[in-house]
RNA sequence: GCGAAAGUAGCUCAGCUGGUAGAGCGCGACCUUGCCAAGGUCGAGGUCGCGGGUUCGAACCCCGUCUUUCGCUCCA
């Protein structure tokens, strides 16, 4: 177990290194010695994280006819984290207690405290106690709260101790002010889910895209959260991108749905290479307060099964709550059963940073090759060809008697219609070899044989195999090995 | 947030009881070779995470700080 646990912490930091070494994933400002759970994406990273990002876009999108994309703001009214909950549950008066280590939210304590003279019949003692508290909240003045707490002689469950810490603010929200003068500027926050910027043009989506009940809006976007915590290398950040899909249906059906969006989304993960058996839901116990069933795809990571996804079916929660606050109605009407509702919604949110961190924890291979004193390791990163940052790599055998030129040809003849990069430096080994690094699936060699007979060999990455096949059929052949469509086509089988 | 460990070249690391930095790999150019990290020559690259202190002198000792990893904690 000891040792299982060191194998997997030194497996999440090969994989860190190699992603910064390959160009994949940097800590962010790292010349200042970094930003605390704040990443940036390299060379290569980028290529894989927008292949993701275009194959989950095209997967929600393209392959059905009743689901659209929206691209929304990060910025939006104030009132949206009212109407969705994010303002009141996101912004806790946070205690700990310096001998447990426990940490409480300090109106609960004080709430309990109150309910305790309730039930002891003191009930003028416990609304005084919590007006106090109200005040003081309201003023933001936490030392206050601290006091009320300490002169109740509210002690922590754990260590029976008074020794409390500080009162502190955490708000997971990040905010920020608009507006020219800041006397006269508004707060607004930095969108901690993308989700509201779908709800919020639900109407005019469906309006002028002459949508029927049910169908989606996707999104693809960053959102901020002021994580206290950040652990594990992209897979917490405090900027993440979402990738993510409401899914509005007639209220009543929403639990086929979410069902069904259920099995299409762990196909998809399967589609793009992650192995089913480090694939698993994971059904909420404790729901949010807007859902009424709620599931997670996990993914085995070098941590342990984590979350990657989420599969949320959100009830009218959402819109029936814009709805109150804009007074403005955010309703359908239902030809088939001639009737107005509030859709239900079922979401489906993947974590882009997730999936890429998956994804890539899954590709990377060790492995050894060749026999007795000719063994070594070899290292390669076993992408899915169509996510792959580079799909082909032409190398000229060596670079004279024409062959670097007649390789040059080639590249520019296959760059349109792919990912190529082109490379003539150092021995054939060490080329192959840093394209195995990088994930690319294909090498294309150009030989003496060439120039004879317009003939390439073409290597695998991962059999390390060679076929010879003509010029004529490169872009063919390679172009369908390395297509999005082969994604498509498993996910449908 | 608490506790532990770590931080020296792009990477992996060495650097003895304090005497102002090295190796391997990688990278670049050239020569040679020609199918799985080949060989040779030359070269670029580090104020030793950062800031103080002790000392004649600090990569090394002390304090602080930042970042990362791990364990708790937290997490819609």
């Amino acid at each position: 177990m000891e040792n299982k646990k060191q194998d997997t912490a030194s497996a999440l930091k090969d994989i860190i290194s190699h992603a910064k070494e390959y160009g994949f994933v940097f800590p962010s400002s790292e010349i200042y010695d970094g930003l605390q759970a704040v990443y940036d994406y390299g060379q290569n990273g980028v290529e894989l994280k927008n292949n993701l990002k275009m194959v989950w876009w095209k997967a929600m999108t393209m392959l059905n006819d009743n689901v659209v994309g929206i691209d929304a703001s990060i910025f939006m009214h104030p009132l949206t984290w009212k109407a969705s909950g994010h303002v009141d549950s996101f912004n806790d008066p946070m205690i700990d207690n310096k001998d447990s280590k426990k940490r409480y939210r300090a109106d609960t304590l004080l709430e309990d405290r109150a309910a305790q003279y309730e039930a002891e019949g003191k009930e003028e003692v416990g609304k005084a106690l919590l007006q106090k508290m109200a005040k003081s909240l309201d003023a933001g003045d936490l030392e206050a709260v601290r006091q009320l707490i300490i002169d109740e002689n509210i002690t922590c469950p754990i260590s029976n101790t008074a020794n409390w810490t500080e009162v502190r603010q955490f708000n997971l929200m990040f905010s920020t002010q608009v507006g020219a003068v800041s006397e006269d500027a508004s707060l607004i926050y930095l969108r901690p889910e993308t989700a509201q910027g779908i709800f919020v043009n639900f109407l005019n989506v469906q309006k002028t895209g002459r949508m029927k009940v049910p169908f989606g809006i996707a999104q693809i976007g960053k959102a901020f959260r002021n994580e206290i915590v950040a652990r594990n290398f992209i897979f917490r950040m405090r900027e993440f991108e979402q990738m993510e899909m409401q899914f509005f249906v007639r209220p009543g059906t929403e639990m086929e749905w979410y069902a069904a969006w259920k099995e299409v989304r762990m196909k998809f993960h399967q589609a793009i290479g992650l192995p089913a058996s480090k694939l698993k839901f994971h059904d909420h116990e404790k729901l949010a307060h807007y859902a009424n069933a709620a599931v997670d795809i996990e993914y085995e990571f070098p941590f342990g099964f984590k979350e990657m996804e989420g599969i949320h079916s959100r009830t009218d929660f959402d819109l029936k709550a814009h709805q109150d606050l804009s007074r403005k109605k955010q309703q359908y009407f239902d030809p088939e059963i001639n009737e107005n509702y509030i859709p239900y919604v079922i979401e489906t949110s993947v974590g882009a940073d997730r999936l890429f961190l998956a994804v890539l924890c899954n590709a990377y291979t060790e492995e050894i090759v060749g026999e007795g004193d000719q063994q070594k390791q070899r290292i390669y990163l076993n992408l899915h060809p169509a996510i792959a940052p580079i799909k082909v790599a032409v190398l000229p055998l060596v670079k004279k008697d024409g062959l670097a030129e007649k390789a040059q040809e080639i590249n520019r003849s296959l760059k349109f219609a792919f990912n190529t990069t082109y490379d003539e430096g150092g021995a054939i080994g060490k080329r192959y070899t840093r394209q195995d690094l990088i994930g690319t699936p294909y090498c294309v060699v150009i030989d003496y044989q060439t120039m004879e007979d317009d003939t390439v060999t073409v290597r695998d990455r991962n059999t390390m195999s060679q076929e010879r096949i003509s010029i004529a059929d490169l872009k063919e052949k390679l172009g369908y090995a390395v297509s999005m469509e082969r994604i498509f086509f498993f996910f449908f089988v």
